[in-house]
DNA sequence: CGGGGCCTTGATAACTTTCAAGTGGAGTGG
DNA sequence: CCACTCCACTTGAAAGTTATCAAGGCCCCG
């Protein structure tokens, strides 16, 4: 247990919402911080913030009835994360490394008359994320895991690859386990295909977290099923 | 080649753009009639509506480079498809049954002023379609062909059963190849998961497309991983 | 009556999961 | 500074599941 840790989704509400200075957007002032492990929101929680990811990852997950997880997203600077349905958030939401995440109003969603510029923003990143979430079943469509790991190494490739000279880096910020229940596979099955795709020289692995990717048209000719 | 019946959309916003008579939602003030096999819209397609259903079935599909096809969704009556994402739409989209359909114009997406409960109702629709998204992932999700097979059947129970006395009467709109690109299996694996499901009392066949859903709680039960 | 599409079924091959063991790095305490 | 522990990752072997390839049945329709 680390509850001394554990962020209170409602007590930070209640910090945002009632304490914190306001702008115009209704949103933080500044970031707020979050460490890794701290939760944003909780699955069925009643949702009074939606949450643009500053910088650092959170996780977006599901736990079904038998224990199982499937994780639903990841989500990187940028992002927008907790749009609800039905007034409550759909996913469980953690932080997976440390994060500065801004809060904005749920009610500017329904009401465009509280921001008019929030709300755009905000019907924007729901036409976003679907269609964001489509292409995530193409990935879980796939076959073969090599297709659906390739496919998912040139997303974060594309998402947060750094340029390194020739190459390009990819720090993983989650791990074999997370990779696995995004695409459907076992930790084993993913640890498998990184090392297939390394001796067949596409990849070259600094650490187990930090991928060099040599080859990325290779990737993507796996990713799309050559 | 049925070009004959083939629905251009682009004549189709025509006509209901410039020549239909409109109301206060600027929506179609009839719904248009859609015969099976016509395209509401394609991939890519500059999105200049999005449609409700309001009888039939569509279906939503995306195509791959391989050849292969992820079917996203089905849309059933009271489903709102075609949500864009930068001004285009995301799939393919066509009829897998007669349908009455309502054409909405984008614009209101972007521009609540145009029509304050028309938006809203946009609104709700992209945030339920996120939900539902990633309802679907819980199924793909799932290991065995037989735990797929009874979620998607599950959800089509909830969905479009009808009553049949004791049991509950499925007819399902769309054939093995169309369930298979949505669960990521094989018609072959379908067809063999449906056999077994007849054979366990779960189900019974009237024809391939007819289903009577004999015990409920053990397809939820299966669904869910028992 | 013939043709075509869809569904079903069978046999085999390919792939992934499962179970188990071993490796290596980070952090802790002596 | 070193030994120890823990955890994530990797690797191996066997079992289980699904894909593939092939063939047959059924129904609708021309």
């Amino acid at each position: 247990m680390q509850s001394a840790l554990h962020f209170d989704a409602r007590q930070a509400q209640g910090d945002i919402g009632v304490h914190a200075p306001r702008r115009r957007s209704l949103s933080d002032p500044v970031p707020r911080r979050i460490q890794t492990g701290q939760h944003l929101f909780h699955e069925r929680d009643s949702a009074h913030f939606v949450y643009q990811i500053v910088s650092g990852v959170v996780r977006l997950t599901r736990l079904q009835k038998d224990g199982r997880r499937q994780v639903i997203a990841f989500g990187f600077p940028g992002d927008v994360v907790g749009l609800p349905s039905d007034g409550r958030h759909t996913t469980e939401c953690d932080a997976i490394a440390p994060c500065e995440i801004l809060a904005h109003r749920c009610t500017t969603l329904m009401q465009p008359e509280l921001d008019p510029d929030l709300h755009r923003f905000l019907m924007q990143a729901a036409l976003d994320e679907i269609r964001f979430l489509q292409d995530h079943f193409l990935m879980l469509g796939r076959r073969l895991a090599l297709e659906k790991t390739a496919a998912f190494l040139t997303l974060l490739l594309d998402r947060i690859g750094e340029s390194l000279g020739a190459y390009t880096l990819v720090r993983l910020p989650m791990n074999r386990s997370d990779i696995a229940d995004y695409l459907g596979l076992t930790p084993e099955t993913v640890s498998r295909t990184v090392t297939e795709l390394r001796c067949r020289k596409v990849l070259a692995l600094d650490d187990a977290n930090t991928v060099v990717v040599l080859d990325p048209n290779a990737l993507r000719d796996l990713a799309d099923g050559a």
